[in-house]
DNA sequence: ATTCAGGTGCGAG
DNA sequence: CTCGCACCTGAA
């Protein structure tokens, strides 16, 4: 029995299905550039959850190993959501144009936009202002197992809209949201009660989705920039976060102190379209050097 | 004990 | 409209 069409982007065997990847594709780095919170990453791959199921990615010569789905829709569905089919081959030659991604990009290369779900990186983006990392995950995870379905393996659901509006903000706080609580109620409701549709950001304009997220609780250029990029697929939004104002402050602007509003400016003039993807690596890029090590000058 | 962390919402000038 | 400041909380 064949599925032509299926054939040509995965095989199976064994409850494993393999989706095609293309060069530079980079699993490990597109779940660990920031953009999504929940997956478990350890040395091979990627333990977490899709569409419901508790899910486990690998990346192998032959490409994204994926066990725990077999539903075409729910594979293709992955796919999109990995950012499998963005042509990476093409925006990295494009992004090495510039001098600095020059430098970078070889670094980093591989890196995808994922297409996640908008409530879900909505609330996620919320709750990592003015917050860390390990913090963020905490948070996440506390949310899910207490307001989220149980899928089993130790995964949990995202829990809707409706699930956080209906909570009290004392069980929100004890997800160690501090004064977040609020805005992630605040948000909840706007969405369950049908004020806000985050399905319609993606085909509003830029500028008309952007506003959107501005009006919401909790929600600032930062915030929503995150949203549309992650969740919209908005490539032309530049999230400017301490980070990335570090990183262009020291490679664009020769260490000189600038605005957010100014960064977003330079973003937008010499990257367009592909800003976010030039964002992605720059990020990426800063952290793992502060996280490899002091060293200050950089290359 | 003190400090810091992937911003945002405020009020004041 | 820009600027400065407070802010929950867990980990170092």
């Amino acid at each position: 029995m064949t599925f032509p069409v299926a054939h040509e982007r995965l095989t199976r065997s064994a409850g494993v299905v393999i989706l095609a990847v293309r060069p530079p594709y980079h699993l490990i780095r597109t779940l660990q550039c920031g953009q999504a919170f929940r997956w478990r990453v350890d040395g091979a791959g990627a333990a977490g959850m899709f569409s419901g199921r508790p899910v486990r990615i690998e990346q192998t010569a032959g490409g994204i190993a994926v066990w725990g789905l077999t539903a075409e829709k729910d594979l293709f569905g992955l796919r999109r959501y990995l950012g499998l089919d963005e042509p990476l081959a093409s925006i990295e030659d494009r992004l090495q144009r510039d001098p600095v991604l020059r430098r970078i990009v070889p670094h980093t290369s591989g890196i995808a936009l994922m297409r996640q779900d908008q409530w879900e990186c909505l609330v996620s983006f919320i709750i990592s202002a003015f917050n860390n990392m390990p913090k963020i995950e905490l948070s996440l995870a506390r949310l899910t197992s207490r307001f989220g379905d149980p899928l089993g393996e130790g995964v949990w659901g995202f829990p809707g809209p409706q699930r956080l509006a209906g909570a009290s903000l004392a069980d929100l706080r004890r997800c160690a949201l501090g004064y977040r609580a609020p805005y992630v109620r605040g948000v909840a409701r706007l969405v369950a009660s049908g004020e806000v549709n985050l399905h319609e950001l993606q085909h509003m304009s830029h500028a008309g989705a952007r506003r959107t997220l501005l009006a919401l609780p909790g929600v600032g250029e930062k915030v929503a920039d995150c949203v549309l990029l992650f969740a919209c697929g908005s490539g032309e939004a530049f999230p400017v976060d301490v980070w990335v104002k570090r990183a262009v402050e020291r490679w664009y602007f020769h260490g000189r102190r600038t605005t957010a509003r100014q960064i977003q400016e330079f973003a937008r003039s010499r990257f367009g379209p592909l800003a976010g993807y030039a964002q992605q690596h720059l990020f990426y890029y800063i952290r793992e050097r502060g996280n490899a090590g002091t060293r200050e000058r950089e290359y």
